[in-house]
DNA sequence: GCCTGGTTGTTATATTGTAACATCCAACTT
DNA sequence: AAGTTGGATGTTACAATATAACAACCAGGC
């Protein structure tokens, strides 16, 4: 983490990937235990495969890994497994992809905001609350009561706005 | 439209949907003589289709109706008419629901904001420019360039929440 | 007439997601 | 320890959504 915070959002950069994988992993493991849940193998398992992985996996990818580790497993295994995660807020399914990506605030009910590059596949988590209090504001105006929200912006990432200018 | 105009975005209201839906044809009939584009009678039909429902349909929904039209019809028609309206921004799709609505401000170039409700699956289309620029803003602050945003917020709409404490 | 590019038809298949039921296992009860 | 119970996982089958690839068609220009 040797950058401004800001473009260094893309996980694109050299900082320490392995070390975010292990935090988020000690974190579900803390917040399931308040929360009386169980963190299977299964679980933990699913969760640190998309934790590992610089971008959104889908469930069949999740599954081919799940086998690769020799385990045995069909599509309702990793469906529900995504669905807990999901639930808990450890992990955010990006419905405009289908596919998941592992949650940098866990657990925190905040409203999902992406930044999702076109080019390379990687995207970013937003926490912008003065956004989620745009959204909830409007939403007022109209009377209807949120329960959950979610902004996917699709666009170019700052090194992919580059590359493109190098006309790869 | 005898409603104030803000719960009555939800087209649950008893406002007249099939002048709505001229409107919807009319308006894309002369922005595609415009763009110098084929609104054909396929593109047209689907355009109507999905307008004439008041929740967003699915891209078989459509294959079912144009077969009830006696038209030889299989996926790929409907999803190349579907596509074609996307990319003219005449109809939106829902990723979270994988559904399509027709799009209230049609062509366009805007974000697309959308208020579904869980109960009676009714989407009401906002087009809040101060929650645009703060998506721009936000996206800005990390580089990011921005093509197109999307914000899908679930919850109840205020029909179905009085419906709710109806105990139902 | 005939060429051309875009549109539609058609068949087959890929990808994503669930229903339904069997089995297992941890925790609690007795 | 044996039994019971509820949640978690295994397993089979299938549903729902979407696309690839190629053939046929058709409007407009030459």
């Amino acid at each position: 983490m040797t950058d401004d915070g800001k473009s260094g959002l893309f996980p694109a950069g050299g900082h320490d990937h392995h070390a975010c994988v292990e935090a988020a992993l000690a974190s579900a493991e803390s917040l399931c235990r308040e929360r009386g849940l169980r963190l299977t193998p299964l679980r933990r398992r699913v969760l640190e495969l998309v934790w590992r992985s610089h971008c959104p996996v889908g469930a069949y990818a999740v599954l081919e890994d799940l086998r690769r580790d020799g385990r045995s497993a069909a599509p309702p295994t990793v469906y529900r497994a995504l669905d807990f995660l999901v639930q808990e807020r450890l992990v955010h399914r990006l419905p405009s992809l289908n596919a998941y990506i592992g949650c940098n605030e866990p657990g925190a009910p905040h409203c999902g905001q992406f930044l999702i590059c076109r080019h390379c596949g990687r995207v970013a988590e937003l926490h912008d609350h003065a956004l989620d209090r745009r959204i909830s504001a409007s939403a007022a105006d109209t009377r209807f009561r949120v329960e959950q929200a979610l902004v996917e912006v699709r666009g170019l990432c700052p090194r992919c706005q580059a590359a493109e200018g190098d006309g790869e």
